[in-house]
DNA sequence: TCTGGGGTCCTAGGACCC
DNA sequence: TCTGGGGTCCTAGGACCC
């Protein structure tokens, strides 16, 4: 029989920020950003939660209902650490682990009897392990799939453990709502909801052919989780597997909407040059190009171009990127968001001339040289100037007031 | 009280090919 | 000339997750 964990931190962010400063214990806490920033709440305390303040909420809302909250940016690089941490923590009682975001894993600890004993106190082992080695709470759920394991950690929050021992899965699932199935959200919880359809309970009543009729094939695949059945290859999948992402992308919301085109297509360059050189330290190369805006009113459009050949340079993305917002912009139009990005992996950018291939790659070894100055002195310090290869001699752009992420240093 | 940023997966129509 | 059917790629949009 197959045990799964799934080893969820409790308020992740927050109490690891109440590490670097322990006065934050026992308060009101919210990290995401200012209370007076546009944004939403990345992680609230438990005593926060208690005025209604949630993640996904956005930070004036939570300001609102607890004015007394201490607000917080948030530090993804001490995330990223503890992430490693964690990570480390769970390899110690299974190889098989993996990591679902910075706070959450999978563990399969099938047939390890023999070194932690029965489920429940091998949770308990790790339970304290975990406190001892990183400072942190977690909650685990112990289940025979992924699926059950996760809607177990989350009934067992904050701060506990619960097992589904097999054969109860359907049982355990059956008085929840709806809400609990992994991959039901606020508009599939409202269609199910005007089907009368409230409790997991109800979804697993029902005909498969009528699930069919009203939901597609998504709705038989809701149908199997509702009775515990976690299908797919996704089950299959043997944990412990890293796999490349499959797109890469950065985007910028503005402090204040602007229809400034220099501004927006610096902004826009600005991201293009951090995603081409995260393409670069994946060692792959983009064949298509996406764009994301959103306007003043929350209207977003997105479009995207496949290249005739693959790229990981910087003034092809950037050109690519600034034509695709030259062709959707409304002139004149308030823009509050604008995003880039790119998927379509290959390992290597595909043929091309004897002389464009000298060009590019004087282009790409510059780049690197670049990527490696960068890291040591900082974003702002080198600029390329022209001939690079490419167009973007004018690239060269300020910062246009209110962007983050670019610190200028003092020579 | 206005709504982040990074992703994944799914749907659906049209193009194109066999 | 009443005109299939499937597979894959491209594009746009949307639900969902943390």
């Amino acid at each position: 029989m197959k045990i799964v964990f799934h080893v969820d931190m409790d308020a992740f962010f927050v109490s690891v920020e109440e590490i670097f400063d322990p006065s934050l214990k026992g308060k009101a806490v919210v990290v995401g950003g200012q209370r007076n920033e546009r944004g939403v709440v990345s992680a609230a305390s438990y005593e926060a939660r208690k005025f209604g303040v949630h993640s996904a909420l956005p930070l004036r809302t939570a300001a609102a209902l607890c004015p007394h909250a201490i607000f917080l940016d948030g530090h993804p690089e001490r995330y990223r650490e503890y992430s490693h941490k964690v990570h480390r923590v769970l390899m110690e009682f299974s190889p098989l682990v993996e990591m679902a975001s910075v706070d959450e894993a999978y563990l399969d600890l099938t047939g390890t009897e023999r070194l932690f004993g029965p489920p429940l106190r091998a949770a308990h082992l790790l339970h304290e392990r975990m406190k001892q080695a990183t400072g942190l709470n977690c909650s685990v759920g112990i289940a025979t799939s992924r699926m059950v394991a996760k809607v177990s950690s989350d009934q067992a929050k904050p701060n506990g453990i619960l097992w589904v021992q097999p054969g109860l899965e359907a049982a355990f699932l059956a008085p929840l709502d709806v809400r609990r199935i992994p991959g039901v959200g606020k508009v599939t919880e409202e269609r199910l909801h005007q089907l009368g359809i409230r409790k997991v309970g109800d979804l697993a009543a029902l005909e498969e052919g009528f699930l069919r009729r009203k939901l597609g094939e998504w709705g038989l695949a809701l149908a199997g989780k509702a009775r515990g059945w976690d299908a797919g290859a996704w089950f299959d999948k043997p944990m412990g597997g890293e796999d490349e992402p499959k797109s890469i992308s950065h985007e910028h919301t503005f402090g204040e909407d602007t229809a400034d085109q220099t501004a927006l297509e610096s902004t826009l360059a600005r991201l293009a040059e951090k995603v081409a050189r995260r393409v670069r330290e994946q060692s792959v190369h983009a064949r298509t190009v996406h764009l994301k805006l959103r306007y003043e009113d929350f209207t977003t459009l997105t479009r995207s171009h496949t290249l005739s050949r693959a790229t990981q340079l910087d003034h092809e993305l950037i050109g690519e990127s600034r034509e695709l917002f030259r062709k959707a912009w409304r002139k004149g139009a308030k823009v509050r968001l604008i995003g880039m990005g790119v998927s379509g992996f290959e390992a290597t950018e595909g043929q091309m001339g004897l002389l464009d291939a000298e060009a590019h790659e004087r282009a790409r070894k510059a780049l690197l040289v670049v990527d490696r100055l960068r890291d040591k002195y900082g974003e702002s310090t080198v600029k390329l100037a022209g001939g690079l290869g490419g167009d973007h001699a004018e690239r060269v752009h300020e910062n246009p007031v209110g962007l983050p992420g670019k610190r200028v240093k003092k020579t």
